[in-house]
DNA sequence: CTTATGGGCTTTTTT
DNA sequence: AGCCCATAAG
């Protein structure tokens, strides 16, 4: 295990007993420290797997993490507390349910569903949602949430915030009501349960001798509290983070984590991981140059030992869809040349960018793969389903019950909707059981919908999961309305999609044969002496859940990976803060333009720049042998076109790493035209002097007269445009829609626009 | 009262 | 291009 680690890591894995922090840069085989050093403390006899905790950030990374320790060791790694935060905190709740005051089928509100209660919430209390709107209250929420903090911890210095705090109150009221518990909750819950009851806390502490956390960097302020508590005075706590990589503070992660741990914690215990097994020369001294321009940093500066590399190709196109052409021709190209699919990366700043890209992907038919975006869980066929199947094992949901009371529609308008309601308020109960109390029109109706829900619940008594769902899909006549939609049949998939993910998570979980309402007797694993323990509150009883509960918690703790056709050989496409933690041979990192990257909404705040920096940072170290970047000089957003400059990120790339494949579009038109098409010669993937199939402009004709929508263009002519005045034309390329005129504009210089689009007068 | 339709408005990143 | 809302039609 021990011989293929450098000195530097392998000091790291075998630390002596204590805490420690590695700043580990990108590439620098931090998963294989943190694994390596779980093995070893094991195979040493200084713990067992059982005194063992790990805790990361994404689900795959703790999947990643498990898989390559028994690689190391073959041990049992059922009952191991290796997961996410998020994860490790649901299960501590799970077990101790009652003393955390939950109920015990209490399910988790994705982001989607936490918005649609507080819409809930505003509307039940006439709150002015101008004056307050849902988005904010949530960010307000989730912001106290993630600094540990409760309505009564908060003071209220203007009567706006007394009354987000009110609403805070409001909302914490109303999931009490509905037994449900959002992200932030998952955590603060878990802190809180720690933190006021001493003999549970005091058994974790006993148990737990050695913590440790990926990614510290991404900690966020309740985390780092939570990990202190979960720790006491006795376990080890070793912390592996780069604080070049910290991209998450949107979401409250805190960087001073790491300061604040070295000082807790570490100490003197600091080893620094600065060798680069990933990129070659001209990448890493890029990435290492752009993130200079960063201040207060904790100090480190990777390097490689396998030579310079390849060039970082940049390239700028006219549009949006000009740089999905060519980014396409260039994967097709390396395919060509023999580099599989699913080592190719196409890496964006946000998910709107992806669409224009998988179009062209899919028109050359290439396989591809989106990661992120709409996560399986999250599309609105499969939350249909699901909130039929949560309504079924909590009545109490009420957000599930808005969801699909009237889909697909069955006469329940929002007016009904409104006395129901209204009935529930006043007996203080839920919307599904206020349905038998209510009189009039609408009582009809809604009683059908009622016993709708009682007997798919009763069917769970019968059937198995996957069965299950396939009668909810066909009995609340969701099947019925998908396939009388012409756009339905990708639905319809989806929905057999979950069917067949029910059949898997059935299985792997050891609920094959058992119907899904029902509560198994006994749970392997998980039961322990955890409550055998003299000190430990009879109260505690430990929480089985039926197939359907287990299924939930599943869909809402991990919608983010759609195990489906994940074997395919595909290209992969994702934002870079899905990429982080990710490698690739080559890369493509896409729409490098002032207010997309960095994003214009991080010029606002302090340091937003600088993780906008990092996040490009992250981008660069993803790639292995090549690395491209792209840009687009107009981009279809929000329906309409925008120009943008260039990022401020490429200039801070230095020249002797790169090499510009595309004309850089200067104030001088006629240069740049000139060099286009000639240029695209360079070193081919592995042989010397071959030459690109793709051209920048696809072979594009070039003429002088062009006529678009009934509009005669030609080259020399005089033009006016709303927004960049007055130009000359200076070429015309393409026809039809792709009909694109290259324009010296007298204020703004030369822009490319697209002729379908672009509205341009004739001026003589 | 419900449902369908069209217009206005928005969009960073995620457990 | 998609979502929410207002408005008009059943």
């Amino acid at each position: 295990m021990m011989d293929r680690l450098n000195p530097e890591q392998r000091a790291a894995v075998t630390l002596p007993s204590g805490h420690a922090l590695v700043l580990a840069g990108a590439g620098s085989g931090k998963t294989s420290v943190l694994t390596s050093r779980m093995a070893w403390l094991i195979q040493t006899g200084q713990v067992s797997p059982h005194g063992l905790a790990a805790v990361t950030f994404t689900n795959k990374a703790a999947r990643e993490m498990l898989t390559r320790l028994t690689s190391l060791l073959p041990i049992d790694t059922r009952g191991m507390w290796v997961g996410t935060f998020h994860g490790l905190c649901n299960r501590l709740l799970r077990m101790h349910y009652r003393d955390a005051g939950l109920v015990q089928t209490f399910q988790i509100l994705d982001t989607a569903d936490q918005l649609a209660s507080i819409k809930r919430m505003v509307k039940a209390n006439n709150v002015d949602d101008e004056k307050f709107p849902p988005k904010e209250i949530q960010k307000f929420i989730n912001a106290c949430k993630e600094d540990g903090q409760r309505p009564g911890d908060l003071e209220a210095h203007d009567p706006h915030r007394r009354r987000l705090i009110e609403l805070y109150q409001l909302y914490q009221e109303q999931c009490e009501r509905e037994g449900v518990v959002d992200f932030g909750e998952l955590l603060l819950r878990a802190y809180e349960l720690l933190s006021r009851n001493a003999p549970i806390r005091e058994h974790y502490q006993r148990r737990f001798k050695h913590i440790l956390v990926d990614e510290f960097q991404d900690t966020n302020v309740l985390q780092y509290r939570w990990l202190r508590l979960l720790a006491g005075d006795q376990a080890c706590m070793f912390a592996v983070g780069d604080d070049d990589q910290s991209i998450y503070a949107f979401r409250g992660a805190n960087v001073g984590n790491m300061a604040d741990f070295e000082r807790d914690y570490a100490r003197g215990n600091v080893i620094r991981l600065e060798q680069n097994y990933r990129s070659c020369g001209h990448i890493l001294d890029s990435a290492n140059a752009l993130i200079e321009n960063n201040s207060g940093r904790l100090g480190k500066n990777l390097w490689t030992d396998s030579g310079e590399g390849e060039l970082v190709r940049i390239s700028e196109l006219a549009s949006d869809a000009l740089e999905a052409q060519w980014i396409v021709d260039e994967v097709r190209a390396l395919i060509a040349e023999g580099k599989p699919r699913r080592e190719i990366a196409i890496l964006y700043r946000s998910n709107a960018q992806s669409r224009v890209i998988e179009h062209r992907l899919f028109s050359q038919g290439l396989p591809y793969k989106v990661y992120g975006g709409h996560r399986f869980f999250e599309r609105q066929e499969i939350k249909h389903v699901l909130a039929y199947l949560r309504l079924m094992d909590n009545a109490d949901d009420d957000t599930a019950f808005l969801r699909v009371v009237n889909f697909p529609t069955r006469g329940i308008g929002a007016r009904s909707v409104e006395q129901l309601a209204d009935l529930a308020r006043e007996r203080g109960t839920s919307l599904l059981r206020a349905i038998p109390y209510l009189q009039g029109r609408a009582a009809a109706s809604l009683m059908r919908f009622s016993n709708l829900i009682q007997d798919m619940a009763s069917q769970a008594q019968i059937l198995s999961l996957p069965e299950l769902i396939e009668h909810v899909v066909h009995d609340s006549t969701l099947l019925a309305h998908y396939q009388a939609d012409r756009e339905g049949a990708e639905r319809l998939e989806n929905l057999q999609e979950l069917v067949n993910a029910a059949t898997v998570f059935v299985g792997e979980e050891g609920f094959a044969e058992l119907p899904a309402g029902r509560v198994p007797e006994a749970v392997a694993g998980e039961s322990e002496q955890a409550m055998q323990n003299p000190d430990q509150p009879a109260a505690s009883v430990l929480a089985p859940m039926s197939p359907l509960g287990s299924f939930l918690t599943h869909a809402s703790l991990e919608a983010g990976d759609n195990q489906a056709q994940a074997g395919q050989d595909a290209i992969q496409l994702m934002t870079i803060h899905a990429a982080k933690g990710l490698e690739f041979d080559a890369v493509f990192i896409t729409g490098l333009e002032e207010g997309l990257f960095p994003h214009e909404n991080s010029l606002f705040d302090p340091g937003g720049i600088e993780e906008e920096r990092r996040l490009m940072y992250v981008a660069i170290t993803r790639a292995r042998q090549r690395l491209y970047i792209t840009l687009a000089q107009s981009r279809m957003l929000h329906g309409q076109t925008r120009y943008a400059m260039r990022s401020r990120f490429l200039e801070e790339l230095p020249e002797q790493h790169i090499k510009w494949l595309s004309a850089r579009y200067t104030s001088t038109p006629m240069q740049s035209e000139a060099s286009s098409g000639a240029f695209r010669r360079g070193q081919s993937w592995e042989s010397k002097d071959k030459s690109y199939s793709a051209q920048p402009y696809g072979g594009r004709s070039h003429t002088s007269v062009l006529e678009v929508n009934g509009q005669t263009f030609r080259v020399g002519q005089g033009v006016h445009h709303n927004r960049f005045g007055e130009g000359t034309i200076i070429n015309l390329t393409g026809q039809g829609d792709d009909a694109q005129a290259l324009i010296q504009f007298r204020e703004v210089g030369s822009k490319t626009l697209a002729l379908a689009i672009a509205k341009l007068d004739p001026v003589s």
